[in-house]
DNA sequence: ATCGTTTATCGTCGGATACCGATATATCTC
DNA sequence: GAGATATATCGGTATCCGACGATAAACGAT
């Protein structure tokens, strides 16, 4: 059903971004990174919400390819992918780059025909 | 009727990502990136999107605090904001440094009792 | 003062997101 | 098979997002 959809680069960027794109999904991940080891419901009692909720995060970040789950049963063990946010950074490293110094404005006059 | 609601370091940081969080609001910024000078309305065309709706891409922008923008009237010449995205990448890196290559799951028993 | 140009805002609609409680699923233990 | 444990999914609700067209606002030019 699924027939490769139009998921451009961008796409996969912002999906990527958007898992980032909430507290408690930064929460989870910084738990994550933090724990020598990866948890289990643990992460539940870090963040505050309930179980469902919790699990509704994970899915996302999991989906997103940000981390990734090791059955235990019946637990699941989540760690990181730890290169997988790569890309994101890359892109925000090039942005930066290109943009040296300048203010803003180089052609601040109307370069009318 | 915003008394400093509680806006904690990690709201920011996700409000951030979200600002990362759209196809077009990437390509945006990578239009201003890639652009010597900064543009105006040619990012309607270049994101092939109404007018309105680039508008609103650009607010979104420019509320996280990434790119900004100066009046030449009655253009308005957008610019990214060189350093604003550090502290995502920032974040990013320190995930990535502190799971160094463990697979996954050091503790995969569960210490009962 | 009026017109033309460019950007911002408004109203609206459909769809996605976040949250919860309740329930289903999966696995080990007994 | 029954029970315990841990996670995933379901149903429902409130809110947010993204898109658009239409309209307002700001300013230079005539």
């Amino acid at each position: 059903m699924l027939d490769t959809p139009p998921e451009t680069a961008d796409m996969r960027m912002a999906a990527m971004a958007k898992a980032l794109s909430h507290p408690a999904r930064l929460r989870i991940l910084r738990l994550l990174a933090r724990t020598p080891g990866c948890i289990g419901g643990d992460i539940v009692e870090a963040v505050g919400l309930a179980q469902s909720t919790v699990s509704e995060h994970l899915r996302i970040l999991k989906d997103a390819g940000v981390i990734e789950g090791q059955i235990d049963p019946p637990r699941v063990c989540y760690s990181l992918c730890p290169g997988a946010l790569r890309p994101l950074s890359d892109l925000i490293a090039a942005l930066d780059v290109i943009q040296p110094e300048t203010g803003c404005c180089i052609v601040p006059s109307h370069p009318e025909g």
